[in-house]
Parts: C-alpha cells; structure tokens; sequence
DNA sequence: TCCAACGTATGA
DNA sequence: TCATACGTTGGA
C-alpha cells in the first residue's frame, strides 16, 4: 500500500491545473490510476491472482460488467477485467463443449437422418473393398466407416458432417456462456450441461458405437480400426472435408450419403478414369473419395443441405440397384466373395468370370449364368451411372448398365481366359474382399 | 467392330 | 412383380 501512498500524494498539484484539462486529460489518467490502486488492493486481498481465483471472487460479488460504472467492486474486483479472463475461461468450456457435442451427436444424426444412416451404412459396406477410402470417409463421415457423423451422424455420408445443426448447436452454447448478464446462477446452468455432455461423450465413445450400427460394425472390422483416428479428426466440421467425389460445391457426406437409387450427381462428378488413383477412378484427386477409394458414384450426401443439393434436378447420376448387389456382397460374412460367387450359383465363378460350368454342363442345364461383376475394377467401383450414355438413356429398352459402370472383366468374353481362372491378377475378388472380413 | 434392342437371370 | 443388368442377336 506503500505505492498507494505515492500515488496519492501526486494528486494534490493535479488538482491545481484547470478544471477543463483536468476533466479532459487527467480524468481518464485518474480513473487508470484508481484502476491500479485497486489492482493493488486486490493483489493482497482475497484474490490474490485475478486469474488465477477470478471465478472465487467472481462467485462471491455480482457478475458486473460495465467497468465504468464498477470500477471498484465490492470485494476489490475488477469487474471490468473480469470479461476478458472469463472469456478465456469460456472459450475453454467452449471448446469441450463443442468436442463433447460432436461425439455426442453422432447418434443423434442417424436419427434425425435415417437416410444419413442407411447411406452410411452402405458407404460401411463399400468400405471394406476399399480400405483407404474407408478410413478417409471414417474421417470424413465421422463414423468409423465414414459415415460417423451420419453413421453417426454421416454416416458422411453426409459421412459424411459439417452440418448446420451441430454448429448451430455449437453457437449456441457459446453465446450462451458469453451472455454479458449470465448470472451465477446462469453460468451454474450451463456448467451443468456442459458436465453432462462430457459425460456423454466418454460414453458415446462406446455408446455411440452401440447406437451406430454401421458405425459399431465397421468397427468390428480389424481392419477400420486405422481409419478411427481420421475419424475423430472429422468431428471438427462434418461437411467440411469435400469428399473425393465431390466436386467442391458438394458438401460433406453427412449422410454419407451414398445416394441409393436415383441419387444424382453432377455430371463433372464422374470420373470416368479407371485407373482411379485410389480412388476408384477417382473424381476427385482428392478429398473424401479420393482417399476413400469410394467408387466416383458414390455420393455423400452431406447431412441435410448438402444432399438436398445432390439430389437436385441437375444431377446426371444415378446410383442403381447394381451398387446394391455390390454393396450386399461386400456384407456377407462367409468367405465367398460376393461378386465372384452367388449362393445359388453351382458354378464357380472368380473375378465375375465363371471358372468352370461343367458342373452344370454335365448335368444338361446348360449353364448360362450370368457372370457377375468383379467388384474391383473401376467401372465396378463406380457407383453411380452417368445418365447420359446410350445405357443410361435407353434403360428401358437396352437393359444396359451406364457404360461407364460395366465391368471390364464382363466386358471380355465369358471364355476368353480358356477357362482358366480370368480374376484379376492384381486384385483377387477374394482379397478384395477379404481386407474387411 | 460397335451399338442398340431384346431375352432373361437375378435379387429385392 | 419390378428393377437391374448380363448375354445374345442383328443392323450399321
């Protein structure tokens, strides 16, 4: 209190100059000066670190935040001060808030979204012909498989994440916390809330999975395990990473949205490459698919916005049934791959090539099976039709497959391996598959 | 050889 | 029963 002391005795010759200057200069010198006496005071009063106590003496004196008119508060706080270290302490509650939320709404997305989910949960079955993309949708989607989010609540799909709801959720609760006429008892509140989302989010780790069909169910995969990481980065805007297939008007794949049937996309979204830089002819080098390895048709939709603008009427894609079948496939536990091999199908056939038929041919059923897609080239990996070639536009009358989808193996003649087994030397229809199960 | 259309197997 | 898609055929 000794540097009080000083201060004090300068403001006897202050108080000579004239009164204008004295109110228009030195006021506000004056004010700065009780500022620190106060500052002072408090450092040797109850609160002896500002900081550290703020939310001791704060507890104990009303939450007032006009500084001018409470310079000194009751207990020797400073009230203006109180709402720059309280906004740090806020933004720290915020932050947890804001990461509890995401984990803790990964349920809530599939059921607000069930198209989210059943996107998910085909981008989860499609995951497993392609591992890199799983784990890029599980970082994407949110769900292990991608769809975390809109599995989760993208699955992505809409996978995929950065959905308006969360953030405004988010929001929020942020302002919530800065409200300047938050009471104590307010703040009490919200404290309380946020307590309770952490709870939850410790147990939606397991829970959410629970909750998640698809997403508890990639995870059962050894093999998505590494994609988890990725996912949980993803919790940060759902939407936000564009997804490989998405051109970048397209969101997120919230729903993770593999678009089902007559899912659209626009036409620049097909990539029609093969080699499909991982992504399975990829079209996008980057991104969700990219990484995902998702067939180009693949569609996440990202939660609510993102796959009403998908599905919209410009769209030149369809998803059809043939995704279904390849996706279904790829669900069967046993360890016939689903492309090569159907249950009824006495013949066996490898890479969608029949292997051999003398076993229906000795029989006298001539065996004419049809021959399935492999699965893993990248007409196959495709998922959505392009909606514009002759297939596509003659559907009804050709009974084609979008030409961009047909399977290069089914494209070769059913005999021209000599019988010999036609698989795809550098993708096994059984390894492909095998990654996952 | 390519393409369109038809027959038909397959799965939902 | 319907939609999808493979196999076959015929025309350009």
């Amino acid at each position: 209190m000794a540097e009080g002391t000083s201060y004090g005795l300068l403001l006897p010759p202050l108080l000579l100059l004239p009164p204008p200057l004295l109110l228009t200069t030195l006021l506000p010198l004056l004010l700065l000066l009780l500022l620190l006496l106060f500052l002072l005071a408090g450092s040797s009063d109850t609160c002896p670190s500002i900081r550290s106590n703020l939310s001791v003496c704060r507890s104990s004196a009303p939450a007032h935040h006009h500084p001018n008119h409470h310079a000194y508060g009751g207990q020797g706080q400073v009230s203006g001060l109180a709402p720059m270290l309280d906004y740090s302490s806020e933004m720290d509650r915020y932050r947890s808030s804001i990461a509890t939320f995401y984990k803790t709404n990964v349920n809530m997305n599939v059921t607000n979204f069930p198209q989210s989910a059943k996107l998910a949960a085909r981008l989860a079955a499609a995951a497993p012909i392609f591992p890199p993309t799983a784990a890029r949708l599980g970082a994407m989607a949110t769900a292990p498989w991608g769809c975390h989010e809109n599995v989760n609540m993208n699955h992505p799909a809409a996978m995929f994440w950065g959905r308006p709801k969360p953030m405004a959720t988010a929001a929020t609760h942020h302002h919530h916390h800065h409200h300047p006429t938050a009471t104590a008892g307010h703040m009490t509140s919200s404290h309380s809330h946020g307590n309770s989302m952490h709870q939850g989010g410790g147990v939606s780790g397991g829970g959410g999975n629970a909750g998640s069909n698809e997403g508890g169910g990639a995870e059962k995969h050894g093999h998505t395990a590494p994609s988890l990481p990725p996912t949980q980065s993803s919790h940060h805007h759902p939407m936000a990473p564009s997804n490989g297939n998405f051109l970048p008007g397209y969101g997120g794949s919230t729903d993770c949205g593999v678009m089902n049937k007559q899912g659209h996309a626009h036409p620049e979204m097909m990539g029609l490459s093969e080699s499909g830089s991982c992504n399975g002819g990829g079209v996008m080098g980057s991104g969700f698919l990219g990484g995902l390895g998702l067939p180009p048709g693949v569609i996440v939709m990202a939660m609510g916005s993102a796959g009403g603008g998908i599905a919209d009427a410009g769209s030149a894609f369809q998803m059809t049934g043939s995704q279904r079948a390849l996706t279904d496939c790829q669900q069967h536990t046993n360890s016939s791959p689903c492309p090569s091999s159907s249950p009824s199908s006495s013949g066996v056939t490898a890479g969608g090539v029949a292997l051999s038929t003398s076993t229906s041919s000795s029989s006298g059923a001539v065996a004419k099976r049809k021959r399935k897609r492999c699965g893993v080239c990248g007409p196959c990996r495709r998922l959505i039709n392009c909606g514009v070639c002759s297939s596509c536009r003659n559907r009804k009358t050709g009974h084609q497959i979008c030409k961009f989808r047909k399977c290069e193996e089914l494209k070769k003649k059913p005999g021209g391996g000599g019988g010999v087994l036609e698989r795809p030397p550098s993708v096994p229809t059984g390894e492909a598959f095998r990654w996952f199960f």
